[in-house]
DNA sequence: CTTTTTTATTAAGCAGGCTTAAATATATGC
DNA sequence: GCATATATTTAAGCCTGCTTAATAAAAAAG
């Protein structure tokens, strides 16, 4: 294996060790509080985008309207979303987060970074620049719209 | 926020931006492959571990014994998975990935690392050294048995 | 041996998500 | 105003995954 593809290499396992443990964590998070994953998505979508109409998340999630509406409900009757009338467009809902759906959004971010700050706690402070500075440049070169919902 | 917190926000901002990535890339694949996710991760863990019973299947994915039958069953059907007796315990079974199997494996592993790689490609080699070192880091931090299955 | 435990499968039934088709209400184009 | 397009909801039905309970067969324990 030649040295750039060895390089290469560590990064793609890199990523691929630190999204399978990211993956698992988070499956667990939400089986944990009672949802299901399309569920849980909706909620994540709409704490990034603070807003949004049904269509927003049928297209974000490749799924129907009807698909879209059937989970939404849930979620209303749940307490974690609430759904109004647009003003501008009657046809329209605003869908937002509630108060519990906020908070519970909050605990899975906290629960997903409670494991990465034990890694970055057992780092000397020189390592973590060396990992930082290595995300900075990933981030940097990362689609800027891509936001984690 | 202080020097160090926001040296950690940096390194938990990528992780959030990368397994996000990660994650929407692998669930089109999968559902382009025609599978579901649970039957998908079957497929993974045998690629991984390259033989096991069924028993072990379901422990990792926690369900139960027969949730695990019936997902075998159906990649066994679709010829994906080869499903042998043991002949050293003759109740339990070997399972493990048919060639076709393992060609979708390899499949979803190449569609995972292409993005990753233009990635790569977009880096100075001097950049690439960086993020090769964070990585290098944060594998060795990572503990050993956690293999992406 | 006989009993118990382990491994896997099958059957019945529930819950979830998804789709299409039909219905409702509102907005837009002409 | 009237026809058409858009946004959402509801209903019916299908497919999956999951569970528990029952079954079968082989291994392990005594």
């Amino acid at each position: 294996m030649s040295d750039s593809s060895s390089l290469a290499e560590t990064i793609r396992q890199g990523i691929d060790q630190v999204t399978h443990r990211a993956f698992r964590e988070h499956i667990r998070f939400v089986k944990a509080s009672g949802l299901t994953m399309p569920q849980f998505n909706i909620l994540m979508q709409l704490h990034y985008q603070h807003e949004c109409g049904l269509s927003d998340i049928s297209a974000r999630m490749e799924i129907s309207n009807a698909a879209a509406s059937q989970l939404v409900e849930k979620l209303v009757q749940a307490g974690l979303l609430e759904r109004a009338e647009d003003p501008n467009d009657r046809r329209a809902k605003q869908l937002r987060l509630s108060a519990q759906g906020q908070r519970l959004v909050e605990a899975s971010m906290a629960a997903r970074h409670r494991w990465m700050d034990e890694l970055i706690e057992q780092m000397e402070p020189a390592e973590r620049e060396v990992v930082a500075a290595g995300m900075r440049l990933l981030l940097s070169r990362l689609p800027a719209g891509n936001k984690p919902y």
